[in-house]
DNA sequence: AAACGCGTTGCATACGAATGCAAAACATGT
DNA sequence: ACATGTTTTGCATTCGTATGCAACGCGTTT
């Protein structure tokens, strides 16, 4: 046993009260006077006490930890998406307990993190398995996907209107004389990737325009450097790229400049998508669509809250509006 | 009450054992025959039984979770700490849970991880408050800095061989034929800063140079800018600058060139230090000096695994050996 | 056959806090 | 004064699992 654990009764004892008024002074709401909170306070202060909140978790039901489980944090957006996550949490009493998951691993992952009574579980970019949708489903664990959409209706989410963010960047392109305009996808499987493709052919399908060309990069650096290179190699090159993300558009960029010695945007304008930081950086001025992270962060800490008060039942999908943000890529 | 909550108590009357073999099954090294751990396995099967972990926790006093501080993840050396720090964490048994501080919040923060048991606490990239060790101290919870180090022994450290990093870059750049060398600072109140600044004085000493100019940015990318552009304004320019971190070089080296028009490395070189995945990138090209972040997490998980197993007592500081990785920019 | 040892098993309790219930204390009305 | 209503309090139990202790079964030895 540790040393100098202070329990409920240590300042009970202190107080000279019973454990429960202990309990009800550090419970919001519970009926005690004004006297024996104060001489409990003053107690607990004395000896350094605070509620050990696995107790707590344990008798309540309310571990007060959602879990959030993440792929890979590479992607600039991603370690702002927490950040912000983690501080909207925090300022909500609610605690993010942390779970990396390999493509394969995803079912162990699960089991752990159920293990822990988290009261709810965030999936940032990643693919909900319908296997790890249903088992929340019985535990009544709300779900959440940020950045992700889902339609099958087991799970809330929160995105940016990634089909309005592809027709944004068809219609710059196609704005600023572009002809031969193509795509370099992320994930196939994701519905981001979905949709901001499906946004970019509309926008072109509009002007009667079609794409020029496509790649896929799976969201990866060392792939977008790759696809880019076999693109550009191409006896017909294309005008304008659309990638799917800005850290996969760095690396287009650099190919296009370094690779080939050809000029953004006078030779190939490039768009991104996410405008993290590193987007409005001297070397890129990406042309980006801008999802803005506290927005999805303090939506998705709102869903997930209400879902847990019991305030709403069903999951709810939040799509929130995208805006261009034109620099000198594009 | 949650729904659907299978307790070890339902896992013993299908298995038709006592709850005690139930919790045996499930505790490695405890004492069950092969049978009755068969059929304690196959009910809990069925019926979907894993350990509550809190639970286990309360009578255990093992939470098998660690706390991790940190300030801000914008640096992009933080993210891949993270991600590398929680992958080996798990693959412990160990999980993360997440606390971001602002510089005047700490201690409420602090109190908060103690709630929750935590058996471990990392610090990254954050000044140790000895309030806080010796909160720490008094709870017997190990704490680690990770990036950083302190004297006082109230902590084990992690971090890379700043000062021989420092040094590297000094005469790197002497040997490189550099005259008027200036240093850009982090945080000057922070181990990393003053060792890899020391490092870096040092090197000059020894070939009979001094520090041509210095200024301070926090390990801020927006001040790395606004001191650069002051550093650069000066009658009597560097030939060569040392930034404290890559995120900060990457600043210097927009304004060098976007501001200034001059070129890296042929009118100015810099260096930065961590070697963070962009540094590579094309733009940049960064000379910089690598520290691992999978040794850095690797050790630290192992000390705080030894401490929290009691085989080691004392915090113990570990310093990784450094490396220059020369690229374009120096 | 009795004595011994060892591996299993169940019982009962503990971890630390929250809470339903009933008793107690207090305030209010007539 | 008494009856009534309201707040405050403590007792006892609960959450789900781990574990010390004693009992038990089984095989081996003398």
């Amino acid at each position: 046993m540790r040393k100098g654990i202070i329990t409920s009764a240590d300042v009970a004892r202190m107080a000279e009260v019973s454990q429960s008024a202990v309990s009800r002074t550090f419970t919001p709401g519970a009926s005690v006077s004004k006297e024996t909170k104060a001489r409990v306070l003053e107690a607990a202060e004395a000896l350094g006490y605070r509620p050990n909140a696995l107790a707590r978790a344990m008798i309540s039901g309310q571990s007060k930890m959602i879990a959030m489980m993440f792929a890979y944090l590479e992607n600039q957006f991603y370690p702002v998406l927490l950040e912000h996550m983690c501080r909207a949490l925090q300022a909500k009493g609610y605690h993010p307990l942390l779970f990396m998951t390999e493509t394969g691993n995803q079912d162990d992952v699960v089991r752990r993190l159920m293990d822990y009574q988290v009261q709810g579980l965030v999936l940032v970019s990643a693919t909900l398995s319908s296997d790890l949708a249903t088992r929340c489903g019985e535990l009544g664990i709300p779900v959440l996907l940020l950045n992700r959409e889902t339609e099958d209706g087991t799970a809330s989410c929160v995105a940016s209107d990634n089909f309005g963010g592809g027709r944004m960047v068809a219609e710059h392109f196609i704005n600023t004389g572009r002809k031969k305009i193509a795509y370099i996808a992320g994930d196939e499987n994701s519905s981001t990737n979905r949709d901001r493709e499906a946004g970019l052919l509309s926008g072109l399908k509009e002007h009667g325009m079609q794409l020029h060309a496509r790649a896929v990069a799976n969201y990866n650096h060392d792939q977008a450097t790759q696809v880019a290179n076999a693109m550009l190699a191409a006896d017909d090159r294309p005008d304008a790229i659309f990638v799917a993300n800005d850290y996969m558009a760095f690396a287009v960029i650099d190919v296009i400049r370094d690779k080939f010695g050809l000029s953004v945007p006078k030779d190939i304008a490039v768009a991104g998508y996410d405008d993290v930081p590193e987007a409005s950086w001297a070397p890129y001025q990406l042309t980006t669509v801008r999802q803005s992270s506290e927005a999805m962060t303090d939506n998705a800490v709102m869903l997930l809250t209400e879902q847990i008060d019991g305030k709403r039942v069903e999951p709810q999908t939040i799509r929130l509006p995208a805006e261009l943000i034109v620099r000198a890529s594009a």
